[in-house]
DNA sequence: TCTCCCTATGCTCATACTGAGCATATTTAT
DNA sequence: ATAAATATGCTCAGTATGAGCATAGGGAGA
């Protein structure tokens, strides 16, 4: 039995979410978890300051798996686990960061649902729900494909990243897939257009772990200052907005956002202003580090009695 | 390297939350991960319906991890997988069922707050500050226990559950860590009164686990529908209310409850009352399967643009 | 039988939060 | 000077939330 570390490094440059990667944008790092590693995280660490060159910060632990494909080959089994790593130090000099983007284009409606949905993945999910054996199971695959890519009157949910991912591999529409099994997965895929720009695949499943970190950078973002480990020191408040649009893959409400900023008090004002750029000086921010001990554990809501 | 899954199986009976135990309730289900599984969740199911015979429904992934403690003997490393089940199915005949409050009694706040914060853990956790090497550090762990806590004016949040755990496990106030190095912590602790009452302990990290899956659970019932998984087909809006206090281990304002479960839409009449009891009779609910499907997958907000 | 007690359920009201849009300020480019 | 671009402030209605009051419908015992 052996047990793989993975990394999903993420940094946000110019309001781009970036992942980094090896083996020419299609490999996340990682490395077997080995008897020197003083812990999992330890061992992460190495491997991934050992692959990239580039130190790792803020680090949670996302899921762990076993890898179904590589199992049984000569009875030696594969336990992965992935971690999501956030990062703001980004050199210029650092080569393998590439928009998670060009992995899941349809993940990114910030001008708009990208037509390729509509074009390509609702008919091709269309034709895979028609081909289940009964209606029933019809009927539940197009309530997933609805609820999943925002289709038939759904709002778009940006969390479910993993979801959608997991849809289009059910239905064979991405080549990862298309290595395990060879035939198509029903009848009507053949005839399909082409699908080749589904995003770029990668090696094993880390197409998928790459869906599952962002399915939870996405969720997290809302109720934890995680946003903080993207930024530099001082900011403006379009920069601040800019990075949780590129994360969440949706546009903001400007001045609400401001006002949400401005309530929760996680930033304050540093006195400075920027100087570059048109348009009226903005001023920079900085992140309230006594809050962050404080909001860093604060939960959600139930209606409490006798408060 | 040897894989282990454990497993943290929970029911709720008249409000209380139980959690399946064996080794005289010293343990929580657990086996090796073999070759002859065929997933990390199959082979989960298969260790905990073999010991304790109950079946197993839904379940989810809690945390990964590396036994410190168990490492280095002889080079072999144990990784353990961890997983939260919830069942509603529970027969008069089993046995190994036990009270989660019985393991944390300070995390059961329905009646108020258990005189044990203020008699025991608190003094404790101070004379714990106090040792800390410099200033900065002592206000750090100050600063540390009342948030968790609840203490110098903070609110009582019960998702900290691990944290709690964490800190009294870094105090050596639990019997866990006292195993692992024998001298205490710091020089008060000697003096301190008997701490025998800090909950029953468990074997190895089971009781770390327990709290992982508390914090969990507390955690996840406030954004997706799980309860349902706990209770009978019908039930009562109380009996709800009782599962959902016994869980977050707080009492809720009774109409504000009622409200939120109508607007949320996530429960109907059955159009049966219950029978037994004094009082008036309550009217009896299912859950809602069609609100389910869109519901399960309703995420948080952002202040959206032109939506 | 009647009253009290108990639980269930309905309603109100002030306050806070949210979505959406309008208005104003301070720059640079032309 | 004027337009364009960005930053920032303010309003307002609709909705959610916290808290409490009031009424309904049953059983138990005087």
């Amino acid at each position: 039995m052996t047990v793989d570390l993975i990394a999903v490094l993420v940094a946000v440059q110019a309001g781009t979410p970036l992942v980094m990667t090896l083996d020419r944008e299609r490999a996340l790092p990682s490395g077997p978890f080995a008897l020197g590693h003083r812990s999992l995280q330890s061992g992460l660490r190495a491997w991934v300051e050992q692959q990239t060159h580039h130190p790792l910060g803020y680090v949670e632990q996302l899921y762990t798996f076993a890898d179904k494909d590589r199992a049984g080959e000569g009875g030696a089994r594969t336990i992965s686990i992935s971690y999501l790593g956030l990062t703001r130090a980004l050199s210029d000099a650092e080569s393998g960061w590439c928009s998670w983007y060009a992995y899941f284009p349809w993940e990114d409606h910030r001008a708009g649902p990208p037509p390729l949905i509509a074009a390509q993945i609702a008919p091709a999910l269309s034709g895979w729900a028609q081909s289940a054996p009964d209606p029933a199971e019809q009927a539940a695959r197009r309530q997933r494909v609805a609820i999943a890519f925002g289709l038939d009157g759904q709002p778009w949910n940006e969390e479910l990243a993993l979801q959608r991912y997991e849809l289009l591999y059910e239905a064979a529409l991405v080549p990862e897939r298309r290595h395990v099994d060879t035939a198509p997965a029903f009848a009507g895929l053949a005839g399909l257009a082409d699908l080749a720009d589904l995003g770029r695949p990668m090696i094993g499943d880390h197409r998928r772990i790459l869906a599952t970190a962002i399915a939870r950078l996405r969720a997290k973002i809302k109720y934890r200052p995680v946003v903080f480990e993207l930024l530099p020191p001082t900011f403006t408040l379009l920069q601040l907005q800019r990075c949780v649009e590129g994360l969440a893959g949706r546009t903001l409400h400007k001045q609400n956002f401001r006002r949400l900023m401005e309530q929760q008090e996680l930033v304050e004002e540093t006195g400075a202003t920027t100087a570059e750029g048109i348009g009226r000086p903005a001023k920079l921010f900085r992140f309230r580090a006594a809050v962050l001990a404080e909001r860093a554990v604060a939960g959600t809501k139930l209606p409490l009695a006798r408060s």
